[in-house]
DNA sequence: GGCATTGTGTAGTAGTTACTACACACTCAC
DNA sequence: GTGAGTGTGTAGTAACTACTACACAATGCC
């Protein structure tokens, strides 16, 4: 398995493979789009700084094409949509969520798909 | 439906019931169990504060025999555990939580329910 | 009526979060 | 060789989080 890297080298790893055919992913043309200081974003990708807040998260998902709730887990973090549906049902996703810890990938797979296609 | 609480109302309320017939339930006596100052505990029942941390949160739940992932969810926070769970797969239960986000209790507490049983 | 206990008011604070602003040195194109 | 663009270093900060410490007035108990 690819080891696991931090926010910080995700991002920028994933931003230089795009620089590398597309100039407009430099640094500053990434921070300027996403809306940030270009000195903020080099030492968010060192990781010199902690990672920035959620909607500066998803802005980057969004200039680089990334999927937001992983970036948002790299940086320790969990979309706030999903916590105020966990909010509106504490005990019922609590029991769902600690049942499915240690389930395999397939299995809560399966899960997702059936309620998706509504055998219900 | 029982109008939503503050979560300073809901420990107030949940506080007082039980001082009735227990001494012991002081906000005082409370406060101290819990390791925390009276006049915090005070300000938090009326909603002058904003809810503790996670910690005290859970602390008062011992003390109050509440169950802490409602308390938690009243004080607009999810418990730190769920969230590592989450950001240990992330699309898998981003997907799956979503899903479930407007599907009645019922229909999730079976889920609940099938996989405890593991009729998998 | 005095001591204990109760809830609350006021004041303060250390630590964290989430950034901005600006300057600097290097490289590259032409 | 100069102007544009690159990444990075330094410095600072406003707002929020999560509390403590102490003093005070009212009530209850015997």
């Amino acid at each position: 398995m690819p080891k696991p890297l931090t926010f910080g080298q995700f991002l920028r790893e994933s931003r230089e493979s795009k620089v590398a055919t597309d100039r407009g992913f430099s640094l500053r043309k990434v921070a300027e789009r996403a809306g940030i200081e270009p000195s903020y974003l080099s030492k968010i990708e060192r990781d010199e700084q902690p990672p920035p807040g959620e909607a500066v998260i998803r802005q980057l998902a969004v200039e680089l094409s990334e999927d937001p709730d992983v970036l948002l887990a790299l940086a320790g973090k969990v979309s706030s949509d999903l916590l105020a549906i966990i909010r509106s049902r504490p005990r019922l996703f609590a029991d769902l969520i600690r049942q499915l810890k240690s389930m395999p990938d397939h299995a809560v797979l399966r899960l997702v798909r059936e309620v998706r296609d509504g055998s219900w």
